[in-house]
DNA sequence: TTCTTCTTTATAATATATTTATACATAAGA
DNA sequence: TCTTATGTATAAATATATTATAAAGAAGAA
């Protein structure tokens, strides 16, 4: 079982301590940074499920760098603040934060803020085990398996197919699929996709000729069901 | 435009006309109960896109109430309290709460936590579906349905029809679509536009040879209904 | 290292979509 | 009524996209 990821970004290292603390002892992985810049480039590097930022930073202005954030990262972002002014929150959370809290905050609070707030993203999309028919991904184990038989597919064969059913009914184009899992550099590879997706086939259709949840749109790209 | 509707269960008078002034002057829609049962009763039958819970109420614990209301509400409740208890605070979080404020608050705190939570619950699916009829295009999956039934469409088809369905009731010319699906060099074209037409027709049209979707306006071009 | 597995590249065969062509239908004006 | 302009129906020809298959290359494990 993988441990949620948590990103503080405060400049106070009293806090990001305290923070760390509180949250490892409830089980999550934390990351942490002292800058608006650092910790734009963790997060970058490891998205995580939520974002706990300190609207004071020393190098950027809170605000501008929550807007930032929300330009790319849809999942929680918790401010902390000194600032009790009601102008503060109301801009923060008219901006996107998904909850505001003042210092000092009472701890068991803040972690209920937190639960609920990761609560929250785990909407359908991001469930741990996708069901599809007599198709399960199991997203936390990397199984899938075909009526109840398991199946073994190498790392891009497994990529492939989490991409397609977290997005079961969407039509996915061949670009969006090579840049989710080649990257950017791999769009025009169309012939990769071609290739995997035929081997996705073999494996987890019944009839790998008449595909049940693989569907080609041609000229487009894949739908999954 | 619909109002979004939000459910007030409070049992002060004061309160609820205090929200109420509030809420209807932000374009919501309100709905009022004094009442832990009244307030289900509310919520059973206008299911509303938000509840603002006072968890003080007489007739019964808001903590169950909230439990209750969990059971089958998914949208968002915002609890009101004059407790300020950790406790009390943590267990309605835990308990599927999507916020929670203090008595007295400040109303353009609330009214922010308000848009945030509302915000939250617009997946964007809700917003990316033109109906039409019998017609329904999904915009973000990509699909087409003509009463509930999956239909089969080809890129070509599929930009057309989205071009129609987007300007619903508006007449565009053949040269306008021409421009808009396959580029500015293919203006005289009439005839691709026909042959695409007709294949659309026979695909959405109950009866193509009266088509109640895709009307002709001889001699400029087509309106979508 | 050697063997195995996975990924990339290449090619022919097949399927699907778009373009072009032709015949027919309808309505308006001379 | 005939002509003309516009639209519809249909299908063949062409172009493009996809599948099936396999071999070459790369990466990893024993």
């Amino acid at each position: 079982m993988n441990k949620t990821e948590i990103l503080i970004i405060d400049d106070e290292p009293a806090i990001r301590k305290l923070l760390q603390i509180a949250l490892e002892s409830n089980d999550y992985k934390v990351w942490q940074a002292a800058t608006g810049k650092e910790g734009e480039i963790i997060a970058a590097n490891h998205p995580p499920e939520l974002i706990i930022l300190d609207i004071g930073l020393p190098d950027i202005n809170g605000h501008e760098l929550l807007k930032e954030f929300r330009k790319w990262y849809n999942k929680s972002i918790i401010i902390l603040s000194v600032q009790n002014s009601e102008d503060d929150i109301v801009s923060a959370l008219d901006n996107g934060a998904t909850d505001y809290l003042t210092k000092p905050f009472r701890t068991a609070e803040l972690m209920a803020r937190i639960r609920s707030a990761i609560r929250r993203n785990q909407t359908e999309e991001n469930n741990a085990v996708i069901l599809c028919g007599d198709l399960e991904v199991d997203l936390i184990a990397r199984s899938v398996k075909l009526n109840d038989q398991l199946i073994k597919l190498t790392a891009t064969e497994y990529n492939l197919l989490c991409l397609l059913a977290k997005n079961e009914g969407k039509v996915l184009t061949h670009q969006y699929i090579l840049k989710e899992i080649w990257g950017s550099n791999f769009q025009s590879e169309t012939q990769y996709l071609r290739v995997f997706i035929a081997q996705l086939r073999k494996k987890i259709e019944i009839n790998p000729n008449k595909p049940q949840h693989i569907l080609t749109e041609s000229g487009v790209g894949y739908r999954f069901y």
